[in-house]
RNA sequence: GCCGAUGUAGCUCAGUUGGUCAGAGCAGCUGAUUUGUAAUCUGCAGGUCGGGGGUUCGAAUCCCUUCAUCGGCUCCA
């Protein structure tokens, strides 16, 4: 008998080699048809694995992730299978289960798989489906492994095995396909019930652009029909949220072939939007002491030669522009930061004066790849909300945590509550694509990390993913159909005070290096608005709105009525447009919901003769009547509470 | 940059296998209507079917090429 422990505590004695599965149908049948995995002493393991020992379990329902997990990589085998059946020879790369659903990458050779083809494999993978395999789990040692897949002629596989160490590798095997894999899995195809395949895309095997590019296919699986139809209605709703959509449907930002790809143009109601930002930003930073500046678009080559970044990445950059004068070139300008470098050289600074906070919203240009551009959230000119923190080194802990705190303000303001703050290091495996000391590095790593567990952020910390001249934090944004974004970060820099000799005078009266700290807080204008869009769906809040309201007159015999609200509206700082088209009032309440205008005015005969308006607030329907200034003072009081946090 | 897909009026889309196939709705403009809380009616105008080249008696439809967009990959100062 072998003891099994429970989360609750409770505990129980069963027969040595009772499989979870076994101990759910114990407990009670319709636990055992509800379970896909299960964590035993702290291993996710297959349902239908033996437990031998003493041991504390956890049965994985569909809500846990576990589950999900089992449940969308028993699914990726299953694709393997049909593929394999409809594609004779086709070979594997790897097919993980993701976040939503699953994918594999595969080598078809010479046939092309598109999405057209979608709908045959996922009729294939029904069919065996239903024929409830069941999965099995072997282990095998590395040669015999090696042997099975160079008999198969599958170098992908013998390429993943060569790296595994012997006596760790086991195999899977469902109907007729066989694959590499460390589980686990579901008993039995049984509960995949409803299948949908969703996407092909190229796939660089194991992520690496030179080698070959493998297909992929994406798809996703539900035990329950409902759970996949609510899960694609999901998605055309996300599609509805798209700021590319909603963008060209508001008329706030468009994109001409003519002017140049991935140059957004701002239409003047974007631009409104974009400017309230600003405004709004621009009084919070003065408000904490920052400094206002402004520099050109463009900066000599070797501006950037002294930073680096000519070396980093003038190669795939908007190339030098050439002068009259032989010899002198300018770039486009792709960071602020040097510019603000020379800045501060052009003073003397105290350390009586630090920190000197220099803010500037400063339009950058990158030659972004051309298929990685995307609406607002990937652009080759866009408008950073950039400030560099000059200060002494045993100011730099302050100063970062006061930016945490305003980038949380801001975003509490905004209502981007699904944010994830990740600490960006350097990968240690590849140090030379990097400037800087090994202390400098180590040390500003570790600060971040600390701050950051000090102001009891959530934090990923990822390797790999700093800037090539320090550590970052980054605060990351989904966007409407999950793909994340980054907007603020916050830098600790060394390097550059080094390269262009930043200097400020001790109390000892001697030279001393300051620190610099890079951020944002937006990001920039054109994905933190693309990222305002799609989690407003185009609804802005009412400071943020081009237009505060739009005036409907029942009838043109109102129309002078209507004006004279327009000018005390517009004179009071509400921007108001008025709407005095031959239409009924349905229809011009219709076209102004649906641009989403946060309160309409309907004026009549009634408001005519009492001096009032019939105030419709956006979604909500009518608001009941006001006088003129009581309508001023609302709109200005609900902005006041909208900004104050 | 790479793999795959898409590209028809301002927008959303119809256009069977190449042969009155250049259409519809919305938006726009006309005229009528003067309206009380999510679509009033009439008429008109709008497109070298992304651009270029080719196959064919004939191309929106087939082929090549180019530009742009979409989904991923890679990249992201």
């Amino acid at each position: 008998m072998i003891k099994i422990t429970f989360p609750d505590g409770s505990a129980r004695d069963y027969d040595k080699g009772i499989s979870s599965l076994e101990v759910a149908e114990q407990i009670s049948p319709r636990l055992a048809k509800e379970v896909y995995a299960a964590t035993v002493n702290g291993e996710i393991w297959d349902l239908n694995r033996p437990i031998n020992t003493d041991s504390k379990l956890k049965l994985h329902k569909w809500e846990d992730a576990e589950a999900k997990h089992a449940f969308w990589h028993s699914s990726a085998h299953l694709m393997a299978e049909a593929l394999e059946a409809l594609y004779p020879g086709i070979k594997f790369g790897i097919g993980p289960a993701i976040e939503n659903g699953f994918y594999y990458d595969v080598d078809p050779g010479d046939r092309a798989i598109t999405e057209a083809d979608l709908q045959s494999i996922e009729n294939k993978m029904k069919e065996l489906a239903a024929k409830n395999l069941t999965y099995s789990r072997r282990e095998i040692s590395k040669k015999e492994a090696l042997e099975y897949f160079t008999k198969k002629g599958d170098e992908y596989k013998t390429e993943l095995i060569s790296e595994l160490e012997d006596g760790t590798i086991t195999l899977y095997t469902q109907g007729n396909f066989t694959d590499l894999c460390r589980g686990p899995h579901l008993p039995s195809t049984e509960p995949l019930k409803a299948i949908k395949l969703l996407s092909v895309a190229g796939a660089y095997w194991r992520g690496n652009e030179n080698r070959k590019m493998l297909t992929r296919i994406y798809g996703i699986t539900y035990p329950k029909q409902k759970l996949l139809d609510e899960y694609l209605v999901f998605l055309e709703e996300a599609k509805k949220r798209d700021h590319r959509r909603i963008g060209k449907e508001l008329e706030l930002f468009t994109f001409s072939p003519k002017v140049g790809m991935g140059l957004p143009l701002w239409m003047p109601r974007g631009s409104d939007l974009r400017q309230n930002l600003i405004t709004f930003l621009t009084k919070e930073l003065r408000k904490r002491g920052y400094k206002i500046v402004t520099t050109p678009h463009i900066g000599n080559v070797n501006l950037y030669k002294i930073s680096g970044h000519f070396e980093k990445y003038a190669a795939d950059s908007f190339q030098p522009i050439s002068t009259p004068q032989e010899g002198e070139q300018f770039m486009l300008k792709p960071m602020n930061c040097p510019h603000h470098c020379e800045i501060y050289n052009a003073t003397p600074h105290s350390y009586k004066d630090l920190p000197l906070r220099m803010a500037e919203f400063g339009t950058v240009y990158r030659y972004e790849q051309s298929g990685e551009l995307h609406g607002l959230t990937r652009v080759r000119s866009f408008t950073q909300d950039d400030a560099h923190v000059f200060c002494r080194q045993d100011q730099m802990r302050e100063e970062f945590k006061s930016i945490i705190d305003l980038i949380l303000y801001i975003f509490k303001i905004l209502n981007f509550n699904d944010y994830t703050a990740q600490v960006s290091l350097r990968d240690p495996n590849n140090k030379q694509k990097y400037i800087g000391s090994d202390e400098n590095w180590e040390r500003a790593q570790r600060d971040i990390i600390e701050i950051a567990e000090e102001k009891k952020l959530k934090t990923t910390v990822v390797e790999g993913e700093a800037a090539f001249y320090g550590p970052k934090l980054d605060f990351m944004v989904k966007d409407a159909i999950g793909r994340k974004w980054q907007l603020g970060t916050i830098q600790v820099d060394y390097n550059l005070p080094e390269r262009f000799d930043l200097t400020y005078n001790g109390s000892d009266n001697q030279k001393h290096r300051p620190v610099m700290i890079h951020r944002t807080i937006f990001g920039s204008m054109e994905r933190f608005v693309a990222v305002l869009i799609e989690n407003t769906s185009g609804k802005f809040p009412l400071w943020l709105a081009p237009e505060k309201a739009v005036i409907l007159p029942i009838s043109e015999k109102f129309n002078d009525y209507a004006a004279k609200v327009l000018e005390i509206l517009n004179n009071s700082d509400i921007c108001t447009l008025i709407d005095d088209r031959s239409e009924k009032i349905g229809k011009k309440i219709r076209d102004n919901e649906l641009k989403r205008i946060p309160y309409l005015l309907v004026v009549g005969e009634k408001e005519v003769e009492n001096g009032t308006i019939a105030v419709r607030k956006q979604g909500e329907g009518d608001k009941g009547s006001m006088k003129i200034e009581e309508f001023v003072s609302f709109i200005n009081s609900e902005i006041k509470k909208e900004i104050a946090v």
